[in-house]
DNA sequence: TAGGCCATCTGGTCCT
DNA sequence: AGGACCAGATGGCCTA
């Protein structure tokens, strides 16, 4: 199913890189553990191990019948019979004795194979870094998991579409609710904090505009999804310029909610968010069920905790990405 | 130490 | 026949 899904995504991420304005993700790729988990000299352990490996496996190997060559039918046929002894005797294609040569050719066509498949994954892998930076919040340092990203990435394009359905703009609670769903609580943290941020600068920025701001005040009305997504729970609340509360919004534990067919829950409200902002925080596992932002009186938008690590390589796509450009201009006008 | 995540190997299946 | 794709198995690394 996950394949699936990713066999979905990859032709589109494909061709968002093959249009230039995903960066290589060669150039980052290289400097994470995981990215660069197989280099060169890697390689050759790799295939030592494989070597070794299927070594040991065809030497107790016989079920390799795909391997036609004459030269070895004639051992094949006097070594296959031999003990044949109380075994009944199998239909089908003899199985053949595992000469040097086969093995050989056995173990190259096997290597073959396992270079191709990591190929294949690592162009996989490179696709999913590649999506990673065009889903809300992307970090150098700490990836979101495959996973993870996919389930943002669907949740993502489900909040486009709905902005495109509805024409309006939905609150950053229903926005970020929205992305957070079904996500693990380390990137539903992630992602309400790198939003919620952006909504203290766009606050910041356009709070000379009496009115322009509404916090609503009512809780958010439903979810998209028939799946809970409590996590977006907060003790705080910062109305106001203050910043935006998603607990004043939040459903209580294992609430479950789904649009009534054609009602949508945000049509009346605005935008809080910014797709602009220059630092962020993250934190790979923050306080469970607490959100790394907006404790009453902390600075807003700001996280403090020790745990949350500087956010210098913290992004959202929005800032990297020219063709959100248009985007942005949606969402400030 | 358990659990999550990941890369890799491997054999099976399907397609060209 | 060979390649692509897939899923299971395995082991390493990291974190709570």
């Amino acid at each position: 199913m996950l394949s699936r899904l990713f066999s979905d995504v990859l032709p589109d991420v494909q061709r968002l890189a093959a249009g230039g304005w995903v960066e290589d993700s060669a150039s980052e790729g290289s400097k994470t553990k995981d990215d660069c988990h197989l280099r060169e000299d890697e390689m050759e352990d790799s295939e030592t191990r494989a070597s070794s490996r299927a070594d040991s496996e065809m030497a107790g190997d016989d079920d390799d019948d795909d391997d036609d060559d004459s030269l070895d039918d004639d051992e094949e046929e006097g070594g296959g019979d031999e003990n044949d002894g109380d075994k009944p005797k199998k239909r089908g294609p003899k199985k053949r004795q595992m000469t040097p040569a086969r093995a050989e050719r056995s173990k190259v066509r096997r290597q073959k194979a396992n270079a191709r498949e990591r190929t294949r994954m690592h162009d996989l892998n490179s696709a999913l870094d590649n999506l990673r930076k065009v889903v809300p919040c992307y970090s150098k340092t700490q990836k979101l998991s495959k996973i993870e990203t996919l389930r943002l990435a669907k949740n993502y394009i489900w909040a486009l579409g709905e902005i495109l359905r509805n024409g309006k703009r939905p609150d950053v609670v229903s926005y970020v609710q929205t992305l957070c769903k079904g996500l693990s609580q380390p990137t539903t943290n992630l992602v309400a904090g790198c939003l919620q941020l952006n909504t203290r600068n766009f606050l910041t920025e356009q709070c000379t505009e009496p009115g322009r701001f509404h916090v609503p005040s009512s809780p958010f009305a439903a979810h998209p999804y028939p799946y809970p997504c409590s996590r977006l729970a907060s003790p705080h609340y910062q109305g106001g310029s203050g910043g935006v509360n998603i607990r004043s919004h939040a459903y209580g534990p294992g609430y479950e909610a789904v649009y009534p067919p054609g009602q949508d829950s945000d049509t009346d409200r605005n935008y809080h968010y910014s797709m602009h902002y220059s630092g962020l925080t993250t934190a790979r596992a923050p306080a469970p069920h607490n959100l790394p932002f907006g404790p009453p009186g902390a600075r807003i938008g700001g996280a403090h905790s020790e745990n949350i690590p500087p956010f210098h390589d913290v992004h959202t796509h929005h800032d990297r990405a020219p063709p959100y450009e248009d985007l942005n201009a949606f969402f400030h006008n």
